[in-house]
DNA sequence: CCGCTACTATGACGGCTGTCATAGGAGTAT
DNA sequence: ATACTCCTATGACAGCCGTCATAGTAGCGG
């Protein structure tokens, strides 16, 4: 996730993608206040005065930060193809996270996962949160396959799809330490996605 | 899981059947070792008696626990069914996760997956447990497919898919709070999968 | 009875957590 | 200058964490 987007930003905003970041490596239990605020560069005060709610507001607006991120990638990757394809499109998800396992060696997870597992239980907000988040990411990707002339009514169910797929194949790699499992969904799932895309000017044989 | 499985079980099987409980709901780092005394019944003193090396190796071994369980769930899947067929075979892995949401009204996730989120970056240990715990869950499954006659070459990659779509519609389902996730990936990815078996006493056309 | 092993009991320790109380500094409008 | 709002600083609090030290009990072979 780039720093970039982030870095001139007032502290606030500062400390809400620290979280996201930190959240990111070690779940949200591991993830301190007090070191947010040292990862943001910020003043400790800081902290009361902007989340009033405590941790729990500052991990819900780190996994609503995290899903505006996810639906901007999107339609990123939608405009940036020449010939967009849905199998295009979960490849270059699915490189996203590729990327820096290589660049890095070892892979941050989602941080909207660490939410799910580490709060799910016992924050409902942070399950609403996590459940927004996974919606404002879903739409996109469901847009975007309709625009490649998916039915709209298969478009949803294959967006659901494929951020599971994504979401848990992720896991796998993170465990092996390897990109393995994220190829191999990427190579097997693609054709699946583009034998949804309905013929336009001709009729399916059959 | 199935309590049934333990319950007669010595202390320390107990305990290591616990963490793997209370990690489900909360994460490792919310599972305190207190925690899981309480729910085991276990005497606390057995804890550095059993687990000399401490959370960690509780946590690896319930890793490597939930592992074995799920290899276990897929062979008495696979033995339970009249006509094996790989979407019949996804449908029950996704159906053991939604009847628990229907039963209780909130679900708990997978322990793996816990693992991952929370020690991934800090316990190399763990890293490597998950690791072989969902190895020795694509092993049964992969086995299932070529079963089915779906070419080996394809049955490992296909397992790859199979779990990391449900590790990731459950992680939606928890958020949603509903089954949603879970019982769409199962209808989209059915005929993927069972497309993939060749068939026997006719070449496909084409 | 002794000695040995397997297991249990319990209390304490240092460290870290999220939260709060309190106070201080800047900027600005009146 | 006053007063007010926005932001920051800092120290303290109670509570939980994993770990360890120490002592205890039960069982059994000698």
């Amino acid at each position: 996730m780039a720093a970039d987007e982030v870095s001139g930003r007032g502290p606030r905003e500062r400390m809400v993608f620290s979280a996201a970041q930190l959240m990111r490596r070690g779940g949200v239990g591991a993830t301190g206040m007090r070191d947010v605020v040292a990862h943001a560069g910020a003043p400790r005060g800081s902290l009361q005065h902007y989340f009033p709610g405590g941790k729990e507001q500052l991990v819900n607006e780190a996994v609503g930060w995290a899903g505006r991120y996810a639906a901007g990638r999107v339609a990123r990757f939608v405009a940036g193809m020449a010939e967009p394809t849905p199998s295009g499109l979960f490849a270059a998800m699915v490189r996203q996270w590729t990327d820096e396992l290589e660049a890095v060696g070892a892979a941050s997870g989602c941080p909207v996962a660490a939410a799910v597992v580490d709060c799910a239980d016992a924050s409902e907000s942070t399950r609403t949160a996590a459940a927004a988040a996974f919606a404002a990411w879903t739409g996109p990707v469901a847009r975007a396959l309709t625009d490649m002339n998916v039915p709209p009514a298969r478009a949803e169910a294959l967006a659901t799809l494929m951020i599971s797929t994504v979401e848990g194949a992720l896991l796998m790699a993170r465990a092996e330490g390897d990109a393995r499992a994220l190829t191999t969904v990427a190579r097997e799932l693609g054709p699946l996605l583009d034998g949804a895309v309905a013929a336009v000017g001709a009729v399916d044989r059959g």
